[in-house]
DNA sequence: TTTTAATCAGACAAAAATATCTGATTTTTA
DNA sequence: TAAAAATCAGATATTTTTGTCTGATTAAAA
């Protein structure tokens, strides 16, 4: 197995992109959630309450509850979902599994690694997701 | 979590590096690698039977055995020993999770994505390991 | 020939990730 | 006010990954 994100953390992603991508201040319950990204309703609940502690989501108890982003998309990069759920460690760490891998006493591909590693970090920080819009309703179909 | 390649992966791409380092031929038993890499004996072991398998590596019982490359450094690349262990499968699939991502049906990141994949891609397979022989002995500090 | 030290095979165990269940509480709506 | 539908909290279950153990076999060396 190869990973870049846990599950966790992909669900994590694909939920507030949707939630980016739908009316201002639209309400979607967990169910909504899970049947549009065929995502396990209990799991993505649980997912985006742990959002709600990180301020990210907010939550609506009751019936018409649900969820929706307690900030704007154009405030919200994907790092910051990345981190709130999966954390940074992985930018920081040594691809080859190495400990105290740094530039003093580098593994062989420690260079490399570190650009890529730093590309990847630019790709997820560099946009909000308010860019992202259209191309998730594309991707989702919920034209 | 995030995690690029499994432990397993990691400690077999440290071990084929360990390997490849040491004079032609030498053979190195698991309680070796394990000590030098520090990881655990039988679970490097199981890797590097695995390996075998693949061609990768060859064993020799009893005393005085253990394993050796079976091939030449200069005919292995690390994305040989990735493709043995965890498969290719994360080159092809959509970094967030979304199913059928493609040029036709992208996910909002899939450019993106993509080109930071094939550059990672080609980290791992245009250098063949002899080329890090130096490199490895140094970080692991065999000299 | 016996002891020693290694791989090998397969079962087993522990930990982490992923997923589900249950019941309490909340809030809208009939 | 009662029913319905949602979050929330915490326990539980399942699956995957990671790691360990045991015993059989092999081969070198005493």
């Amino acid at each position: 197995m190869t990973v870049l994100f846990s599950k966790k953390c992909e669900y994590g992603l694909q939920a507030i992109l949707y939630m980016a991508a739908q009316e201002e201040d639209r309400i979607c319950s967990a169910e909504e959630i899970s049947n549009k990204l065929s995502i396990p309703k209990e799991f993505v609940s649980k997912i985006l309450q742990s959002l709600t502690l990180n301020g990210i989501v907010e939550s609506k108890k009751g019936k018409t509850g649900g969820f929706k982003l307690s900030i704007n998309p154009s405030k919200i990069k994907l790092i910051d979902i990345v981190e709130a759920i999966d954390g940074l460690e992985s930018f920081n760490s040594c691809v080859l599994g190495f400990s105290n891998c740094s530039p003093k006493n580098p593994c062989p591909v420690h260079k490399e690694w570190g650009e890529l590693r730093n590309k990847a970090y630019e790709m997820l920080s560099s946009e909000t997701i308010d860019k992202f819009k259209e191309k998730t309703l594309t991707k989702i179909g919920v034209l």
